[in-house]
DNA sequence: AAACGTCACAACCGCTCCATT
DNA sequence: TAATGGAGCGGTTGTGACGTT
């Protein structure tokens, strides 16, 4: 069974607001509220829109110190160090700038920061420029340079509730030497400012049929379903039976990789499959997240050595926020 | 000056999450 | 426990402004 519409879409105005409506909708929402209810907002305001419709706009640009115009330098590092660290979560993103919305933001990455970046780099040569995808980019990219950079013989994992995000300057950097994990998972912005911070205890991967799982089964409720499990199937053919994080040698790897997440019923809610070298080929990948992680990464270079900067991780779960984060 | 291309931004769409019933 | 519906989110599209030929 199909959800009912929100609105009735026949009935209602689409496009651009007029400073008619504009006016309509602020002076209803500062003198009653929104009530809690969009839905039925644009019809107590005596408006003809979707009450989603009104939701946006108020959101995006009637509500008060809404910030417009240029973003600063310090907005554009904030930005860049969020996107390589947890992607694509504007709302999140736009929770640490004041004033701009998670729209705003994501009109100006697409737009500009993004090319801004391309552009103080030239493009590597295809041989130096990235190894395999680790996992794929192009699905739940965050995780492609765990392996990516990874080239020392282990990983640091640890997962903790993710509660939400402390303003970057609220935290002090000395707190980060002590704690990380309490600290990264409140506030994950501000461990990039002090990547040294995070070593501390090592966690091995486990390899267990043919798999390395990350995390461990220690670490990982799989009655619930809640966990992340990233499984790296190990191709012994290819591996030669090396360590396979302590490898640095990717081009003539093969191997797949497999995020399960949230399974139940044996159906997983989320999850990524790819084989590369020519195995699967099921994921058009995307390099452009990794791009931007090589420039904006302190250590970076484009010449294939080492990249012994921290990543964050969130998982995908919006019901119990996790924040995963590796360094290595 | 007109046609065309590109860019930036506002708005929409469709999906997931989650509270409520 | 399942169904329902609203809120919120991220991706995509539409459109006007601007630049180039």
């Amino acid at each position: 069974m199909g959800r009912a519409p929100c609105c009735d879409k026949a009935n209602v105005k689409k496009g651009p607001w007029s400073p008619e409506e504009d006016t309509k909708l602020k002076e209803y929402i500062e003198k009653y509220g929104t009530g809690g209810n969009w839905i039925a907002l644009p019809q107590k305001a005596g408006l003809k829109r979707c009450g989603k419709s009104c939701r946006l706009r108020w959101l995006n640009y009637l509500r008060p110190n809404i910030k417009h115009g240029e973003f600063t330098d310090e907005e554009d590092r904030i930005i860049c160090s969020l996107f390589a660290t947890i992607g694509s979560r504007w709302s999140i993103i736009a929770a640490q700038l004041p004033g701009r919305t998670d729209n705003d933001i994501k009109n100006y990455w697409n737009t500009k920061l993004k090319k801004k970046l391309m552009a103080m780099s030239a493009t590597p040569p295809q041989s130096q420029r990235k190894p395999p995808p680790f996992p794929p980019a192009s699905s739940e990219s965050l995780f492609s340079s765990l392996y990516k950079d990874c080239t020392t013989s282990y990983y640091n994992i640890t997962t903790k509730p993710f509660t939400g995000f402390e303003p970057i300057s609220s935290v002090h950097q000395s707190n980060l030497l002590h704690n990380t994990s309490t600290l990264a998972s409140n506030n994950p912005s501000s461990f990039l400012q002090n990547p040294e911070s995070l070593m501390s205890p090592v966690y091995y991967p486990c390899v267990k049929d043919n798999f390395l799982i990350f995390g461990g089964e220690t670490s990982c409720s799989s009655s619930d379903g809640s966990c992340i499990q990233i499984k790296q199937e190990v191709d012994h053919h290819h591996m030669g039976g090396t360590n396979f994080a302590s490898s640095g040698a990717y081009e003539d790897q093969t191997y797949k990789f497999m995020l399960s997440y949230g399974s139940s019923g044996g159906e997983n809610v989320n999850r990524w499959n790819e084989k590369v070298n020519g195995y699967c080929g099921e994921t058009q990948l995307d390099y452009d997240l990794e791009d931007v992680k090589q420039l904006i990464s302190p250590s970076s270079t484009f010449n294939g050595s080492i990249n012994t900067s921290n990543l964050l991780f969130i998982d995908e779960s919006k019901t119990q926020e996790k924040v995963m984060y590796y360094h290595y």
